[in-house]
DNA sequence: GCCAACGTTGGC
DNA sequence: GCCAACGTTGGC
């Protein structure tokens, strides 16, 4: 029973990195991460939200401007071990699938079922929650050439 | 490098 | 509690 319930509260998110910083290839190397230095009241909001099993779409900002992959949330928020102040959380991810096409965000802007995705309203949050349909899309969209 | 969008800070 | 000033992010 506990398994339908863990289904019906599964989340999806996107988070994003700038690649020169922090790329998804290294979180491949590393094999999981801390997702530290998120400095933004609703971006941290988000984190606590962040369910142990959900997936992430990851982002690279500035360079690539792409989905390249998804991420899988594997420990639930906990204090940023990079800062004393107690408002700042992390949570751990690992690598889950790198897509075969990335997805590009000139290419989500054109598709319609996704005009209200975070990433293209608030550019600027660097955690953003999203549906599940538009998880789908996204899937959807990486598995074409 | 520019600038729009947004968040934060601090004076009143 | 308002709002001007400032800082940051990130697309272009």
């Amino acid at each position: 029973m506990g398994f339908f319930f863990e289904i019906n509260s599964m989340n999806y998110w996107i988070i994003k990195s700038e690649p020169n910083k922090y790329s998804y290839t290294q979180l491949e190397k590393d094999g999981r991460t801390f997702w530290d230095g998120v400095r933004n009241y609703q971006a941290r909001n988000n984190l606590r939200e962040m369910k142990k099993g959900d997936l992430c779409c990851y982002y690279h900002s500035n360079e690539g401007k792409e989905i390249v992959g998804l991420a899988k949330v594997v420990k639930e928020s906990y204090q940023d071990p990079t800062t004393e102040d107690k408002n700042w959380v992390v949570v751990d991810v690992e690598p889950y699938e790198k897509f075969k096409s990335p997805v590009s965000l000139s290419k989500m802007k054109e598709v319609k079922s996704l005009e209200n995705l975070g990433l293209i309203r608030n550019g600027r949050l660097s955690v953003i929650k999203i549906t599940k349909k538009e998880f789908d899309v996204i899937l959807k969209l990486s598995a074409q050439e």
